[in-house]
DNA sequence: GGCGGTAATATGGTATACCATCATACAATA
DNA sequence: TATTGTATGATGGTATACCATATTACCGCC
């Protein structure tokens, strides 16, 4: 048992103790991010506490975490509601988004490595096996698992949790443009002339395809805000 | 006494009655961006209670908040520190920041409008007029309001709010750059630069005035956190 | 004298109780 | 019937009390 040579097999325990407060945040987020709630919906409280089975103060820490991030807003002594979003507000978050995102797949581009291009293209691939699953949840997911990809790559971490955190303020917009059945074979073609641009090891390329990305998303996006349907 | 015609005396009330929290939120946080903890100190709740006078309630929420905002961080079941800021973190800022305001100094550049010159101009003087003063927080308060003035003219509010987030978790790296003498000069003429540029319609010269200016603040702070001195 | 175990302490996590405020409804009076 | 005042209820704001856990300190035993 010698001990100053340490032990592969028991390193260090890791476990990041879950508490309350987290799980409460994460399902609250999720909760709101599938639209489980309207937007301007009040979130009160205590009925919250007991739909939770938790008390008042782990509801409350965690809608101040929420406000941070933009879901949710707080009327003063009125109490807190689900973010609303103007195509003003979307707008931007999409010009943000064309900054970062293009930023991060010109990096990839620039410095191009071998099993990032099979990480990418299984990221891909994932995202083409979704495309005539029912549930858009999947979709969803695995379109933000490609970026993913090209961001952690990019070593863009940072840019990453904002480009989520903004992803989670228009999900609304995204779940409605992912259900516009025809744009989905738009989003994969364009998803693959990302993968292909930085593959390539060409920036600008991957530039001018994520921009296409973007702005078709956005495009979608604004005909459902300017239209008052949902 | 015609209820018709609103009368302009008064108008609306809105008075955003300020709680406990929203105090204690901008007090700490501004403790926190005034280096008032060292990064990695523990933020032990009780004795906040006592030197602020308020519950422990109180100044958890705040610290949920701050969390989000990246200026703490929770070790579970071992409670919250300032964060800490290694150089690559310090270099993904100075990228994201190189976007957003590059951006916004173009949006600028390409629409001009008479009273956002007056009003760019008036926040370049106040720059120049800190520039010898003792306090550097007036400083930092001053080159704070010139990017605000693109940011909101450009009408990028959100992209505002990251930046101004940004700012608070590289606050010490900002605080010791400013200290610089050297560099203080050399700030206010890229400022003039970015001013320059942007009213004279050109939105390339405008980025690559912002790109100067932030290279140079990125350099600055690299050399700070590479030689371990603070 | 070092090592292991147990007790004590510090501190975060959670629940609850109380208070302040705002909105709404109802009643009384003109 | 309309208007105004008041009472009541809903709900957020704040404080406090209690519990869980982790760290530390101390003590006895080998």
């Amino acid at each position: 048992m010698q001990m100053t040579q340490p032990d592969a097999a028991l390193q260090k325990i890791e476990k990041a103790p879950q508490t309350l407060r987290d799980i409460v945040q994460d399902r609250l987020r999720e909760a709101i991010i599938d639209g489980r709630f309207a937007p301007g919906e009040r979130l009160v409280e205590r009925p919250l506490c007991d739909q939770l089975g938790v008390s008042r103060t782990v509801i409350r820490e965690t809608i101040r975490f929420l406000e941070a991030e933009g879901l949710v807003e707080i009327i003063p002594n009125r109490g807190p509601i689900v973010s609303t979003l103007t195509w003003d507000q979307a707008r931007q978050i999409y010009d943000i988004r064309l900054l970062l995102e293009s930023a991060a797949a010109a990096a990839c581009a620039q410095a191009p490595h071998p099993e990032f291009a099979t990480e990418l293209g299984q990221a891909l691939t994932a995202v083409g096996a979704t495309m005539e699953d029912t549930e858009w949840a999947n979709l969803l997911q695995a379109t933000t698992r490609f970026y993913e990809v090209i961001f952690l790559q990019a070593g863009h971490s940072i840019a990453w949790d904002i480009v989520q955190r903004l992803n989670g303020r228009i999900s609304r917009l995204r779940a409605l443009t992912l259900a516009a059945r025809n744009r989905e074979r738009s989003g994969m073609s364009h998803m693959k002339a990302i993968h292909d641009a930085i593959l390539s090891g060409d920036p600008d390329q991957a530039r001018l395809a994520v921009q296409n990305h973007i702005s078709d998303a956005a495009n979608t996006a604004r005909s459902f805000l300017e239209n008052p349907d949902t």
